[in-house]
RNA sequence: GCCCCCAUCGUCUAGCCCGGCCUAGGACACCGGCCCUUCAAGCCGGUAACGCGGGUUCGAAUCCCGCUGGGGGCACCA
């Protein structure tokens, strides 16, 4: 058997997408999983839309999330050029044996003309096919629409193959196509541009790709594609076609219902090792009983049969608390990584820029120590620690409720300011000790200082331990929080 | 409209190919409880699914047919 070469072929015309990265995924899982190749091939055949600033960025996402490749425009390879417009000359040769077997002609009908054949299908109610009536043009024909300045696209022929088109797909099994509902389709552009099902058969076969894992939306095209292969007298190569993954609403993952670039999540302070679990998870289960992965498990036990055949919902709850399970143990073997993705969510919205400080990232250390199994995902740094990062405290409308309503608690935190002030040097022990202190002298339950501390000092209800949390803001901040809250109840009793 | 794909708890799925071991397993979420200065984490427990209808069979989540529902395709987009 010779070996496995796989592909990843996005078009440059945005960020990674979620669904795309999903894709590749199992490319590359496959690829790695057979010792074969990973190829990444940029399809760039739409200029309008193409650019290489979203190259790059496609680039660099694939990389943060650990998807490497073996050939591609940035590093070459044997069977390059890599990208789709530096692969012109190839596409206008196999037009050209196409033309010259006899399996594709040239078209003279304008897209006014087809728009019109469409339109009256469509009033008559019956499935639209192209009509043919340039299949079978005299060469006096021909030199007529060239003289009127015409310029022929190709289409291949298709609606007259015969037999029925059989697809044998990796995960669905046999799947039939017959002929009669398919019509000659185009595969060049009157300006010569290569269209995709053509450029993609073209280049699949050149690059020696041995297996596709693609959307369920290439599984009609399929059959096009396979009539080509024919043609040239090409093998085509196996194929797997997976259902799209879905938003919350059971429509296509789109903006709505969350995010959809692989960079939003890098964001929110995601760990890229979560999101391949993740990703593996939402098309099988390794292992029955068991979520966590490694990479490296999940390229041992992939096997492409083995993928499901439904459409997947993306469940971001579940996706949260494998981050979750991930910085969990992050925390004790590699906290800088926590700090990372912390520190990336921070960036993403506007507390942080440029590079860090020493003493402001020794900092966010001590944050995330103190934060510590609370943080699940990077962003939660500002969800649960904003109080560390901002010097504004403002208190939530339960949070008040709750603890600011006893008549006792400005007179208890007005003490609890002064004994603070007039503390030693401030750790959680220190912190802990003037409180217990306290409550003994008022002979009150610690709950009556913690509570209502806590919420002049944060803000809010939850969160991490008081007395740590104190020794990290430090004995300053404490006492003008502190003497804050005595005022702001003071003003609203 | 025509063609194709899919269908197990709210969600991701195991089981389906090779019918009985399934009074359908796990996980997330949700709801209780424990722990506790709160929250999170952790531990214990709970609610919750084979879309519907016909077959085949001693027996069907598993095989067959139909229906319904969802998705995709039918471009000089990819």
């Amino acid at each position: 058997m010779t070996s496995v070469r796989t592909r990843y072929a996005p078009s440059p015309t945005g960020y990674l997408h979620i669904g795309g990265a999903w894709m590749a995924f199992f490319n590359w899982l496959f690829a790695r999983s057979t010792r074969g190749t990973f190829v990444l091939r940029i399809e760039d055949t739409d200029p309008s839309r193409s650019t290489r600033e979203y190259e790059q960025a496609i680039f660099e996402d694939f990389r943060w999330l650990g998807i490497d490749w073996d050939e591609g425009p940035d590093v070459r390879g044997p069977y390059g050029p890599y990208r789709q417009t530096e692969r012109t000359a190839l596409y206008h040769r196999h037009a050209q044996e196409l033309l010259d077997r006899g399996a594709a002609y040239h078209c003279y009908c304008t897209p006014e003309e087809l728009a019109a054949e469409r339109k009256r299908a469509e009033a008559e109610r019956r499935p639209y096919r192209y009509s043919g009536r340039c299949r079978n043009l005299t060469p006096a024909q021909r030199a007529a629409f060239e003289a009127e300045g015409r310029k022929p696209t190709i289409r291949l022929r298709l609606t007259d193959y015969g037999e029925i088109i059989v697809v044998h797909d990796l995960v669905r099994g046999r799947v039939e196509f017959d002929p009669e509902h398919l019509d000659d389709y185009i595969i060049v552009r009157s300006d010569g541009t290569p269209l995709y099902n053509f450029a993609n058969v073209v280049d699949d076969h050149t690059m020696a790709i041995s297996h596709v894992i693609r959307g369920i939306e290439h599984l009609s095209n399929t059959p096009r594609q396979w009539v080509m292969y024919r043609a040239l007298g090409w093998t085509p190569p196996q194929v797997a076609h997976l259902s799209n993954i879905l938003g919350t609403d059971k429509k296509k993952l789109s903006k709505r219902t969350g995010d959809t670039a692989v960079r939003d999540y890098r964001r929110q302070g995601f760990l890229p090792e979560a999101l391949l679990n993740f990703f593996a998870l939402m098309a099988w289960y390794p292992e029955e009983n068991r979520e966590i992965y490694t990479i490296d498990e999940l390229i041992e036990k992939f096997r492409v049969e083995d993928l499901g055949k439904s459409s997947p919902i993306f469940d971001m709850a579940k996706l949260t608390w494998l981050n979750g399970v991930y910085m969990r143990d992050l925390l004790s073997r590699d906290p800088a990584r926590v700090v990372g993705a912390c520190v990336e969510s921070m960036r993403g919205v506007g507390l942080l820029d440029g590079p860090v400080a020493p003493d402001r990232l020794n900092y966010i250390r001590r944050v995330v120590e103190v934060l510590g199994e609370r943080i699940k995902v990077g962003r939660d740094i500002i969800t649960y620690g904003d109080f560390f990062l901002t010097d504004v405290v403002s208190y939530e409308a339960e949070a008040i409720q709750r603890y600011f309503a006893n008549p006792k608690t400005a007179e208890i935190l007005q003490d609890l300011a002064a004994r603070v002030a007039g503390a030693g040097e401030f750790t959680a022990g220190e912190a802990e000790r003037v409180i217990r202190t306290l409550a003994a002298d008022r002979s009150i339950h610690s709950r009556e200082i913690i509570h209502p501390a806590r919420v002049a000092l944060t803000g809010k209800t939850a969160g991490p331990g008081l007395f740590e949390l104190m020794e990290l803001l430090g004995k300053a901040r404490v006492v003008r929080r502190l003497e804050e809250a005595v005022t702001y109840i003071g003003r609203n009793s």
